[in-house]
DNA sequence: ATAAAGGCCGTACATAAGTACGGAGTCAAT
DNA sequence: ATTGACTCCGTACTTATGTACGGCCTTTAT
């Protein structure tokens, strides 16, 4: 059993942190012996470690809920999953247009003669 | 010259943005005869474009605000769009590796027999 | 002339994901 | 026993990018 604070400096994230988590619905509130400090045993501390490797992948802390609240039903989890990729890839297919064009942009700043010219605010004007 | 409400419609944005637009230094506030109306000239009218446009490419309201002031020097200007470039990229890679990981995941759950242990569930755990 | 539409201003609210603060109680070490 | 570290709670603040509201004034159309 964990203090709020060797809990938090464990996973590297700070007290608030958790408070804010527990807030949010995302963990339960630990029970709380006479002294009323919160004490987090293994099954708690596993459940905020899924949340941060959940959220490095990407999921909000709200699907993170929903995410948690499946209760390992596999074809639930799954379409999670799939609509997270295809959200993905929408992303990189948008952020991979903007390269063209940025990079489009840059080339044509390179070949310009005139420095108080810019060819990147001509076009967007 | 126009109107807040013709230019917003015109610009297809809300009247709220540009005044929040104003606000935020991107753009002056145009002058206003007696009666307090701010009347926009085609100068203003294409600052805005121009910030819509730069909003499009993913720069952000406070880069906008810098690549405006750069006021056309092309090597400052080129240098920012580089940066930018830099960031794409590095998202892009980030959301690649994000694909693969959920790709992963996700044809687990494909090749999974029982429908209540969930791979990815398991994997996080 | 009157009513609807548009404009003004300042402020609050929205979202996401926390961070910061202040006052008070508690625990651990010297 | 005292000091410093830790915890509690509730609330406010943060960043980015707006949106919404309420009260009041002006313009426009009928």
């Amino acid at each position: 059993m964990k203090t709020i604070g060797k809990l938090a400096k464990e996973l590297d994230i700070s007290v608030e942190t958790i408070r804010f988590y527990e807030r949010k619905g995302l963990i339960v509130q630990p029970l709380k012996p006479e002294n009323g400090y919160r004490l987090y045993n293994n099954i708690l501390a596993n459940q905020l470690k899924f949340i941060l490797k959940a959220k490095a992948l990407g999921f909000t802390l709200h699907e993170i809920a929903s995410l948690m609240s499946l209760s390992g039903n596999c074809a639930d989890v799954e379409s999670m999953g799939l609509q997270k990729l295809r959200l993905i890839r929408e992303k990189i297919a948008d952020l991979q247009r903007l390269e063209g064009v940025i990079k489009e942009m840059t080339d044509s700043c390179k070949a310009n003669q005139d420095p108080n010219s810019c060819p990147i605010i001509n076009s967007l004007n």
